[in-house]
DNA sequence: TTCCAGATGG
DNA sequence: CCATCTGGAA
């Protein structure tokens, strides 16, 4: 029997959705990738510690938009017992300068590493479960890590990758399908080249707006919306709009701080709000201040005249 | 507007 | 399961 027990869903377990040949579906797509494909530096290491980095970087960046800051990053931190030293808004800094998204990531970054060092004595994780413990490290980055590391990772499953199997061989859009469709069509033992196949396919074939015959897609003779046409993606929720959001409010804060290196809250509000006051008063900024205070990102503490004063954390 | 190699805490 | 977290580019 090949069908693990998947829980009790008839309809998760319903029928094959890939083709019988599936040593020809990834020798395709491994002959297609070896025989072109972008470049990226982090392509050129199996050194655990470089590789977290990119891929913590691009979470929700582009990759393009990463490739320097990943330079750069590494020059200032080369190892990850540099990075465990360093100082928490040195990294968090890092991160705005280099405009790399949700700042979030970059204490997740410094904690992980801050992780290796002290309770796996700088060695990483080889597993996936292992990796998974990591502060920030979740089943996408887990498993990226293991792979690329180690060569020794599950399949990866992403936005990228559940479109490429939702579209190429209609699996239905359900979290546990993709994961066990993915690994069922990854070949044992190669998870190194084959997610970053995948990942590959999705990126330059498969995207939202597909260019299956541009890119030669190597699996179009078994793809099932290049057979009808029909290149429907997943629903990817879609974010609300960011200008007027907390998030933008809590980058100005972060801003803020990192000009002035402690500041009351009356001199941090009219920084964050043009219209500080009212609504959007010292009640309003303490909660959003306090909410990065747990983050770990800032620090409030009782200023001389009674006043909340915020500083960035270090 | 929407998208981009997700993860965390509620 | 859901809200939240950032900023640049297409």
């Amino acid at each position: 029997m090949s069908g693990e027990a998947t829980g009790g869903d008839p309809d998760a377990d319903a029928g094959p959705r890939v083709p019988d040949d599936l040593d020809a579906v990834r020798e395709a797509l491994v002959s297609w990738y070896e025989a072109d494909h972008r470049s990226y530096p982090w392509r050129e290491t199996t050194d655990p510690y470089p590789i977290l980095v990119s891929e913590v970087m691009s979470q929700q960046t582009q990759l393009d938009r990463v490739v320097e800051a990943w330079h750069d990053f590494l020059d200032e931190w080369p190892t990850v017992e540099a990075l465990a030293d360093a100082d928490r808004a040195g990294v968090v800094g890092f991160w705005t300068d280099h405009s790399l998204g949700y700042n979030n990531r970059a204490k997740y970054l410094h904690e992980a590493a801050r992780q290796v060092v002290s309770e796996h004595d700088g060695e990483f994780p080889r597993t996936p479960d292992g990796l998974q413990d990591l502060m920030g490290v979740g089943p996408y980055t887990a498993n990226a890590v293991a792979s690329f590391a180690f060569d020794d990772g599950d399949a990866v499953v992403d936005t990228n990758v559940e479109r490429v199997l939702y579209r190429a061989f209609d699996v239905p859009d359900d979290d546990s399908t993709f994961e066990r469709v993915a690994n069922e069509v990854m070949p044992p033992g190669e998870s190194r080249v084959w997610n970053n196949a995948v990942m590959e396919l999705g990126g330059v074939a498969c995207g939202k707006s597909p260019r299956c015959d541009e890119a030669g897609c190597p699996w179009r003779e078994w793809c099932h919306a290049y057979g009808t046409g029909d290149f429907t993606a997943p629903d990817v929720p879609t974010q609300p709009s960011f200008d007027g959001s907390r998030r933008q409010m809590r980058g100005r804060v972060v801003k803020a701080l990192r000009e002035y290196e402690a500041l009351p809250l009356s001199k941090l509000g009219p920084r964050v709000r043009v219209d500080y006051g009212g609504e959007y008063g010292e009640a309003w900024l303490h909660g959003l201040v306090s909410d990065l205070a747990d983050d770990g990102l800032v620090e409030v503490a009782d200023g001389d005249d009674d006043e909340p004063v915020a500083r960035l954390r270090r």
